[in-house]
DNA sequence: ATAGGGTTAG
């Protein structure tokens, strides 16, 4: 006993003590050594206190072991302690066997096992025990149903789920809040916010959780605006939002791209003092990433000493997701020399930032890196590799890739057809199309963007009309994308009249995209008409995009309407816009130059411009004539030669010339879409050095090869 | 003992 009383802890104490989740003491430890208990001790309340207090497995298997030379387990309250520690401790196995080896099981240690292994994400087990309770006649009760529902809601279908939910009915617990918490949960993560919504509706009693639920399950479908509403109702309810809720809040607020209302709600969060938690901080640092504020998302991340994974793909992704993507790479390229384990969120987003910068070097490396990890089999992984490869330029490694991943399912089927797409291969796109529903793949309304865009850039009119018709077999509902593509394709052809009745028979109404496609076509065939009704289309419904102004003003530059490009000149100016700056880079070497219009700041310029001005030479005495049209100022001829000339694409293709090898193709990629003159310069170019040019614009790339383009001068 | 959240591909 004087072991006890030196170490100041009496009975009494013990289950504070327990509750504190302190390690278990010497002085308990060496009780267990001795023989017997001194009897005026409850030896059911120091063995709980034990299990309690025990921080690792291995206390618990020596307070296992002394319960059983004492002869302690027929104790079902004790054993259901065990259970439970243990499989807190991680070894669920272990309580699995203790659970077999007690047979005289209540309720309570049906619910230690069966909540064992819906922690530990092990759901079929956990539905599995609780249907073995049922047949063993344990009646299940509002401590149960959470664990069984959290796992039917993992499931990837409603069936069990719903048998589950009949059940909660049968043993009357439709009032139990925690029960209706996790009906809720199970409808919303299954997809079927309907039905959630309407058992909502219904219930008596809510509480923040129940909130969090469904206004994560709107975010989660795609209905952020729904998802916004549904908070608003929760504070008119005097629901006080804790943080759980408002990370949903917060990536609502990201979803529909509104970094303003983020920004005051996180004021709120600051003075509700919740700024410090750890989870939150993770979607603040998504929130302000993906809004493209991402200084201010590095300065959260940076916050942390030892950022967790999930904090370092909010923070790659967000880079990504922003248009940074050489910052994602180097956070990237941070982590693996930390040792950091990715994940295959990490890694797809990192494949998706590769996919950014454009880099073909750069592709190979993140495709190795692939290769050897534990994702190579990856679907998701592989799908962005595909997807990478295309916008790097390189549609036969994309198809290399394809080959390869066993599992390809319709997302893939459509990455690789969207990848023929850009790259002007429509047939190919159409091939393999064909093959994707021998395989038994269904398509999807991406599968058809893809396909359509495939029809758009290689003039197949009729096959892209027919595939357009052909969506309504699949019960896809064609999106904005597909009547844009649409226009885009009639109006290509020249088919002006049939693309603007084909928007006016629209069921929904034609949105920015649809009008581009059109005035774009009226560009292409010098329809002044027709392109100024789309251009006043576009300048209310989008009136802060140069890109529109800029459009029209090139179509009345085509016609040498000088007097209507000076009134764009004024509009834009009064509406306080400015033109985007075009600029090509050029890979050399794994690494990025960029040029922009007339750019002299180069180290190497005056080699360039001897190399530019050589070329020049030997294009004139081709008989190679550069087209003025897509000047927008009314220039001398001379004049309009030597802006032409320095256009940013043609110094990226001068350096280019100088600094790579003969006969090494170039890579070129544009902000903005190729112009007439370059193009055609870039075709007699490719003809004259014997070099296969790669041009990615903002739309599609261009193959340069022996005088032609893979584009057939349609895009 | 219970339920809710954050990061990926086209």
């Amino acid at each position: 006993m004087r072991w006890i009383a030196k170490t100041n802890l009496c009975f009494k104490s013990i289950p504070a003590f327990s509750q504190r989740r302190i390690v278990v003491p010497e002085c308990l430890r060496r009780y267990l050594t001795l023989s017997s208990c001194p009897p005026e001790w409850s030896q059911d309340a120091v063995f709980a206190s034990l299990i309690d207090g025990s921080t690792h497995f291995s206390h618990l298997a020596g307070v296992h072991a002394k319960m059983t030379v004492l002869g302690l387990l027929e104790n079902s309250f004790l054993i259901t302690k065990l259970v439970h520690a243990c499989s807190n401790l991680g070894d669920v196995r272990y309580a699995r066997k203790l659970f077999d080896e007690f047979p005289l099981r209540d309720v309570f240690l049906w619910n230690a096992i069966v909540r064992g292994y819906s922690r530990h994400d092990m759901f079929a087990d956990a539905i599995v025990m609780y249907s073995r309770m049922l047949c063993a006649g344990v009646m299940p009760d509002g401590f149960t149903f959470p664990y069984v529902l959290k796992a039917c809601a993992a499931l990837p279908t409603l069936v069990i789920g719903r048998r589950v939910h009949g059940q909660v009915f049968r043993h009357g617990l439709e009032s139990d809040v925690f029960v209706q918490n996790g009906v809720v949960a199970l409808y919303t993560r299954c997809g079927d916010t309907a039905s959630a919504r309407m058992l909502f509706d219904r219930l008596g009693e809510r509480t923040v959780v129940t909130w969090t639920s469904l206004i994560s399950g709107y975010c989660q479908n795609g209905q952020p605006v729904v998802a916004l509403e549904l908070f608003h109702k929760m504070r008119e309810d005097d629901i006080y939002p804790d943080w759980i809720v408002l990370v949903s809040v917060l990536r609502a607020y990201s979803d529909i791209e509104d970094l303003e209302q983020g920004k005051s709600l996180h004021g709120c969060i600051i003075k509700m003092g919740l700024e410090d938690e750890p989870d939150l901080l993770i979607s603040l640092t998504s929130m302000y990433a993906k809004g493209g504020q991402v200084t201010v998302a590095r300065t959260f991340f940076d916050r942390m000493e030892k950022p967790c994974l999930i904090l370092w793909n909010a923070m790659i992704s967000g880079y990504a997701r922003s248009g940074h993507g050489e910052e994602a790479v180097e956070l990237f390229r941070n982590l693996v020399s930390l040792n950091v384990r990715p994940d295959s969120i990490t890694v797809s987003s990192a494949v998706l930032a590769c996919a950014l910068v454009g880099l073909l070097e750069l592709a190979r490396w993140m495709d190795a890196f692939v290769c050897q990890s534990d994702y190579s089999e990856d679907t998701i992984v592989n799908t962005a590799l595909i997807d990478m490869y295309s916008k790097c330029g390189s549609i036969q490694l994309a198809r290399e890739v394809f080959e390869r991943t066993e599992n390809k399912d319709v997302v893939m089927w459509s990455a690789m057809i969207g990848g023929y797409g850009i790259h002007g291969k429509g047939q190919e796109a159409i091939e393999l199309y064909r093959a994707m529903k021998k395989a038994g793949v269904h398509p999807n309304d991406v599968t058809f963007i893809g396909l359509l865009t495939a029809c758009n850039h290689s003039g197949l009119l009729k096959d892209g009309w027919h595939l357009f018709h052909h969506m309504r077999d699949y019960g896809i509902e064609p999106r904005h994308q597909h009547y844009s593509c649409v226009v885009d394709l009639l109006g290509r052809a020249g088919y002006l009249r049939e693309a603007y009745s084909f928007i006016l028979k629209m069921p929904i109404d034609p949105g920015v995209s649809v009008w581009g496609a059109l005035l774009s076509a009226c560009k292409t065939h010098r329809d002044v008409g027709l392109g100024e009704h789309a251009a006043i289309q576009l300048f209310s419904l989008d009136p802060n995009n140069i890109g529109h102004y800029v459009q029209l003003s090139n179509l009345y530059a085509s016609l040498r309407q000088w007097d209507e490009v000076a009134k764009i000149r004024v509009l834009v100016k009064e509406r306080g816009l400015s033109k985007d700056i075009s600029y090509s880079s050029i890979e050399v070497n794994g690494k990025l130059e960029t040029f922009r219009v007339g750019d002299n700041s180069h180290s190497r310029f005056d080699e360039i411009f001897e190399e530019l001005e050589r070329i020049e030479g030997r294009l004139k005495e081709s008989g190679f004539v550069n087209d003025a049209e897509s000047l927008t100022h009314d220039l001398i001829d001379e004049e309009k030669d030597r802006v032409l000339c320095s256009h940013s694409e043609r110094l990226a293709i001068s350096y280019g010339l100088i600094s790579t090898p003969p006969g090494a193709t170039l890579r070129i990629t544009k902000n903005l879409r190729a112009c007439v003159s370059c193009h055609a310069a870039t075709k007699f170019i490719s003809k004259l050095v014997c070099r296969e040019i790669v041009v990615r614009d903002a739309n599609r790339f261009h193959h340069f090869k022996d005088g032609v383009c893979s584009c057939g001068d349609y895009w």
